[in-house]
DNA sequence: ATATCATCCGTACCATGGTACAGAGTCAAT
DNA sequence: ATTGACTCTGTACCATGGTACGGATGATAT
């Protein structure tokens, strides 16, 4: 291990080479060493990009998957201010759990509208779910 | 109720009046009514901008908003594909919520090695949230 | 009735997050 | 030593999700 090429480490995280050089251009992997004129990689820069994809998914922007990444890593950061940052990206985190529970909610709701009967569907509307409490009574 | 012109939704809403016109054209709001040559709208309208931008933190793109927009209203559908494309949205969203709250013990991992010395947290890296199993204890 | 504001439609522009070349260099196997 | 697969830098292009005009028309308040 660290005789990965850009084209290996594509692979292994599911993306393509290009993807991981503008990555590279974001700052959002580390300067990757040089074996001859060629970068090489570890196996932390894969878990690296798969963890930027996943956290993509989950709605953050890169530039805030950037600032997730350099928490502990920043040099001059006091562990104060870590631990701050650190606590509220905590509460966002937990915001999007709610906020997916409740459409989660809602969901579950017209599928038992579903079940009961066709009617009843006509009146279900999705987006209620962030004005309203919903229960799903099945 | 029933006399909301495109700048008061947008207000409602929290959005720009350009970007109600631009979700108009996607299809994400219905052909609004027309009231001499300005379109009214309903709270209901409010609701789905609201839930569109929700959405939108959670990840999913205006396409896939849509899709979720339109699982009860789309004419010609049945009953057991609403239930199964519900299904499906439910499922993925579980997901989300199980990767968010490894992203969430991570990060909580983070801040009890801030707690704890500086070293740990030299030693930490975010991003193996989605490849190892993580127990924080403080 | 007229000034001021909001709205109309259309088009152009913008940021984000890639994706796709072109043209050159490199490496490994035969 | 040459073929083929991979990599290099750089620039151009693309899709998504808006945002920002411009010029015209409609509404409202005095």
């Amino acid at each position: 291990m660290e005789k990965i090429t850009i084209g290996k480490l594509a692979e292994m995280a599911g993306v393509g080479v290009e993807t991981v050089r503008f990555y590279q251009r974001k700052e959002l992997l580390r300067e990757p060493k040089l074996n001859g004129a060629f970068r090489t990689y570890s196996e932390e820069d894969a878990e690296k990009i798969i963890f930027i994809k996943k956290a993509q998914e989950l709605g953050f922007s890169l530039a805030e998957i950037k600032e997730l990444l350099e928490l502990n890593t920043k040099p001059r950061t006091t562990c104060a201010t870590v631990k701050q940052k650190t606590l509220s990206k905590i509460k966002e985190i937990e915001e999007k759990i709610s906020d997916l529970n409740k459409m989660k909610n809602s969901l579950e709701k017209l599928s038992c509208a579903c079940d009961a009967s066709q009617d009843q569907i006509k009146q279900f509307k999705v987006q209620e779910c962030f004005s309203q409490g919903l229960n799903c009574k099945c």
